[in-house]
RNA sequence: GCGGGUGUGGUGAAAUUGGUAGACAUACCAGACUUAGGAUCUGGCGCCGUGAGGCAUGGGGGUUCGAGUCCCUCCACCCGCACCA
């Protein structure tokens, strides 16, 4: 009975589909998984075959752990909102919800082929007002709060107002908020000064700031959606930009969530990045006093290094710092003018293209609050107004940008570490002891740090200050194709819109034209701007910061999730997805549900439990090459040749393997080249002695990697796809093939490496193609795609459909009780594939599936009792080709998840392996004897065999105990211990 | 520059706490059955050597009876951050 595979899939998805198998229940009575994947952006390219890895590990895990016994939430849903829809529809005239729609359509389709145990019920889309109802709603929230730092947490702005009313600002006291102001005066502001003020402590809150302004998109950007001064979205340029702005504070969490880092089982390399993006550092500010003592001005620098402030040797200011107008000096003023204008030219981009070392000596001085010293104050670019206090005191022996500009600018250089600074750069230790430094002279650099902030504190001239570098994200979009903010201005005041308000759907338009200065789309619809309506959209990762809660409550039009469901599912137990979202969605969906669990709206506040960071697959391009010939009439080699003389042949494709070796940097060595021709025997049309050949150049070319089969390019195919090919001549060893070279790039349209997982569905059928995609390798691990392989695992399936079924026969599955022989093998993949698959080691698990398949195929072993158990746990893997065996069987075990759910075959543990078939171990250690190698001095010599009485404990024990070594050794006693390890005997004599 | 990771056959890769390195698969070679096969099956397959045997986990060193695994050092590649004071 053949495996039909494509008929097999097709009946059980749609028997899925019909019977809803997949419903998951909120069934607070059982143990709850959650397995939860990145939700995808539907975009138009469709997928390819490294968007499902993730999608089928999570799969695999979910199946199994249905099988133990766990309620698994495993869920799918799209990301809708966003910039590329909304490109789309500027340059195609269709409407963003409808092209969404479309890709959403298309997505799923490829989905439901891979056969998937998503419970589709609980779909969630962003875009959708039933969605977005409630990213208004938790907006609001945000709007509503403030960040208590008595308290460590956020709170309703109501209390911070009964605070004011009450104390004034004596307890609250924002960051921006300079004035210190009484209950009273609180109380007799006017109400735009009242919301002024509390605007600067809301969690979501507006106000004028820096912003990533891309004139291409028309939009600001978050810092995570710029990359290297271009935007993430297309690589446009991004330039700072003042503009009114909505803001997350993310910054009032940024210790929150680096603490929450040591509760979630994350990669290092992740926490790394995250660390990285807060970037908190420990230090002190000081107060430097500059020129005379009259003159009251001072300069407030950052350092995380007060330990060096004898080794001072100048200050550095940002070039947008607020004090250079008021010191440069009469005699500098040009200077630092010119020095200004020029920093303006530069944009980002070239700023950090070309680190060369600028800088204008302001004509002033600061003084060294501890010994008086003059030291000049210096503007440069290195230093970053965003940073700190935008001005650093420099200490060129420590600091090696410092150190850089002081021998640029010829600035002497005090030593104060004395040996550990050679002169040639500087040295950033903290161990060095100190030098030159007037009270902290003799003491180690580790300790001077504390001694020098207490004293800077004493002396009323700094404070020791905690910095970030995270900012606070921008959170509005000057665009269309985001949710609307449910805010209205009044008198230039911000007001949250009623709660029974929401959803404010966001209104059709005709064009998606900026509105007018800088706004967005909104701005240009009458109805809405009548309404005094915020203009400006949320952000992509609005609707993805809580996204994995409407899940467990998808439908629910009272509560984004009811809170008793919230408190089932939790967290989520394995969160899969690239690594692309570390500093973006990651931190920003963790905030989010720390203010949640703050508010007390849910009760935990990790989102996510452990993270799996999948790989990605990166395309394995198949590149030709194509050689012009150009050749002339006669022998004119180094003159000019005139029109007529001159041949162009029509190009040829050498073989890679006939050519590597005469190309060298993309030009072809001809005589190489032509003595390799004629050794295949080719003639070029035109090439003949009338003509020498002077150059040739060598292009290479994509082609199509389904036309090649390996490295073999099938040239009709290829000649037929590409017709401007199909004059070219193809020069190859016809008795191997025509190779092409191969290049590791990403998966892309113009590379034409896209593999498409419906091909190999349609080809090798779902199941192939699930276990493939995790017989690669690793999940977390990034490699390039090769279909080459995919063979084997088709092949196992169908030796393992050959277990229950015979040539003819429907089933040739015996009743016959099971050799010791055969549980081993059963028991021992048991084993190993729960440990794998428990341990997202999927690759491991699908050979430890062949294995078996393989002995048993030795043994012919047709026995029910042993491939039952193997039959079930291939369901996580290879749902399809299980559930149709199933049938066949008629077996009481029910494979369906419906009937898992009525618990009828989960056995008391919940895991229907366990409950019927105990370990190897357990029932057959009736054994008396067992072989084990024995080496001496390190070489592996005998085996040996040590008797063994059922549940004797440790067998090293039993060897020292009863010296079966000894006696092997003739009665001598080893020199050395004898190390044993459960498995194997060392001997030293 | 800083941080993280990786390095094992022709290829993808195994080796759970240090214990017979290369499982499983693919490619390749040889063979069987076939009218034929891109079906199925058997054998071989790290390198050197006819052989016994020797050498092999990026290079070098160390700890250990024993190292792919632990330590030191150097090299190569990948990823992230990058004037963050």
């Amino acid at each position: 009975m053949e495996y039909d595979f494509r008929r097999i899939e097709k009946d059980w998805q749609k028997k899925w589909k019909e019977s809803n198998a997949y419903k998951v229940e909120n069934d607070f009575s059982r143990p709850k998984c959650y397995v939860l994947d990145m939700f995808p952006y539907p975009s138009g390219a469709g997928l390819h075959v490294g968007h499902p890895l993730g999608y089928i590990a999570s799969d695999i895990y979910s199946r199994y752990k249905r099988l133990k016994g766990f309620n698994v939430l495993h869920p799918m849903g799209y990301d809708a909102f966003g910039l590329p829809a909304e490109q789309y529809a500027i340059d195609h005239g269709i409407h963003p919800a409808l092209s969404t729609e479309n890709n959403i359509r298309n997505f799923r389709s490829q989905l439901d082929k891979i056969g998937f145990c998503f419970d589709w019920d609980r779909e969630v889309n962003t875009s959708k007002p039933e969605y977005y109802k409630w990213t208004q709603w938790i907006f609001l929230q945000l709007f509503n709060s403030f960040y208590n730092r008595q308290t460590n947490r956020a709170e309703k702005i109501e209390a911070l107002i009964k605070s004011f009313e009450t104390v004034g600002n004596a307890i609250h006291h924002s960051a921006l908020t300079t004035h210190p102001f009484s209950a009273d005066e609180w109380k007799k502001y006017d109400e735009k000064k009242q919301q002024d003020i509390l605007m600067q402590y809301r969690l979501a809150y507006c106000g004028y700031g820096e912003v990533n302004w891309c004139e291409a998109l028309g939009t600001v950007l978050a810092n995570d959606e710029v990359v290297n001064g271009v935007s993430e979205r297309g690589g446009y340029p991004v330039v700072k930009k003042k503009l009114r702005q909505w803001y997350l504070r993310i910054t009032e969490y940024a210790d929150r969530l680096l603490e929450g880092l040591d509760k979630v089982d994350f990669s290092e390399a992740m926490k790394e990045m995250q660390t990285n993006w807060i970037g908190k550092s420990t230090g002190a500010e000081v107060e430097f006093r500059v020129g005379s003592r009259e003159s009251g001005v001072s300069l407030r620098v950052y350092t995380t290094r007060p330990d060096t402030i004898f080794g001072v040797d100048f200050m550095v200011i940002a070039p947008e710092h607020e004090l250079v107008e008021k010191i440069k000096s009469k005699e500098q003023t040009a200077a630092v003018d010119e020095y200004i204008a020029y920093v303006k030219s530069r944009n980002e981009r070239e700023r950090m293209a070309e680190k060369k070392i600028s800088g204008v000596f302001t004509g002033a001085y600061a003084l060294n609050p501890f010994n008086g010293r003059e030291i000049p104050i210096w503007i440069a670019e290195y230093v970053l107004a965003g940073y700190g206090t935008g001005a650093i005191m420099a200490v060129p022996c420590g600091d090696q940008r410092d150190f850089l500009f002081a021998k640029h600018f010829n600035i002497p250089i005090t030593n104060i570490i004395g040996s550990h600074y050679n002169g040639e750069e500087a040295n950033p230790t903290k161990d060095a002891i100190l030098e030159n430094s007037d009270f902290i002279n003799g003491m180690i650099m580790k300790d001077a740090i504390d001694v020098v902030i207490k004293k800077i504190e004493q002396m009323g001239i700094g404070v020791r200050k905690v910095n970030y570098k995270m900012r606070d994200a921008a959170f509005s979009r000057q665009r269309y194709w985001g949710e609307p903010f449910p805010i209205v201005w009044k008198n230039g005041i911000a007001y949250p819109l009623d709660e029974k308000e929401l959803p404010l759907e966001l209104p059709h338009v005709d064009s998606y034209k900026p509105g007018p200065e800088g706004e967005g789309p909104l701005a240009n619809i009458p109805a809405w701007t009548a309404k005094n309506l915020e203009t400006n959209t949320m952000p992509g990762y609005a609707g993805s910061s809580w996204y994995f809660l409407r899940y467990m409550d998808p439908h629910n039009d009272k509560t984004f999730c009811d809170r008793k469901i919230s408190d089932y599912w939790n967290q989520v137990d394995i969160y899969i997805g690239g690594t692309e979202h570390a500093v973006g969605h990651l931190l920003y969906s963790r905030m989010w549900t720390k203010v949640l669990y703050d508010l007390n709206l849910i009760g935990f506040d990790e989102p996510y439990k452990r993270l799996v960071n999948q790989g990605m697959i990166q395309g394995s391009s198949r590149i030709i090459f194509i050689i012009d010939f150009i050749g002339y009439k006669g022998n004119i080699m180094g003159h000019e040749a005139a029109n007529e003389d001159r041949l162009h042949t029509k190009p040829v494709a050498v073989s890679y393997d006939l050519i590597e070796d005469y190309i060298d940097d993309g030009d072809v060595s001809i005589s190489n080249l032509f003595n390799r021709l004629s050794a295949y025997s080719v003639t070029l049309k035109g090439l003949d002695s009338e003509y020498n050949f002077t150059s040739a150049s060598a292009v290479g070319r994509h082609v199509n990697i389904n036309l090649v089969d390996g490295f073999f390019l099938n040239i009709d195919e290829f000649k037929k796809e590409r017709k401007e090919f199909s004059d070219v001549e193809f020069i190859y060893d016809t008795t191997k093939g025509f190779t092409c070279k191969s290049e590791v790039e990403k998966m892309s349209k113009s590379k034409l490496n896209v593999v498409n997982p419906d091909d190999l569905v349609m080809k090798y059928g779902a199941d192939t193609f699930r276990m493939y995609e995790m017989f690669l390798g690793p999940v977390e691990m990034s490699k390039p795609w090769d279909t080459k392989g995919i063979e084997g695992v088709h092949r196992f399936l169908k030796k393992f459909w050959r277990l229950f079924t015979g040539e003819t026969e429907r089933l040739i599955v015996t009743g016959e009780e099971p050799t010791a022989e055969e549980l081993k093998v059963l028991h021992t993949a048991i084993k190993k594939i729960e440990n794998d698959t428990e341990r997202f080691s999927f690759n491991t698990a699908v050979s430890a599936f062949m294995i078996a398949t393989n002995e048993l195929t030795d043994l012919k072993c047709h026995k029910r009792k042993i491939l039952e158990p193997l039959l079930i746990l291939l369901s996580a893997y290879a749902p399809h080709i299980t559930e149709e065996l199933y049938h066949l069987l008629g077996s009481s075990y029910p494979l369906s998840p419906d009937s898992y759910r009525d618990g009828e075959g989960a056995g008391a543990e919940g895991s229907i392996l366990n409950a019927s078939y105990p370990t190897f171990e357990e029932k057959y250690v009736k054994e008396t004897s067992k072989a084990y190698p024995v080496s001496v001095n390190g070489k592996l010599r005998t085996t040996l065999n040590i008797s063994l009485d059922a549940g004797q404990p440790e067998i090293e024990k039993l060897v020292l105990e009863n010296a079966v070594i000894q006696k092997w050794l003739g009665g001598k006693p080893p020199k050395k211990i004898i190390y044993v390890k459960n498995k194997m005997i060392n001997v030293v004599i």
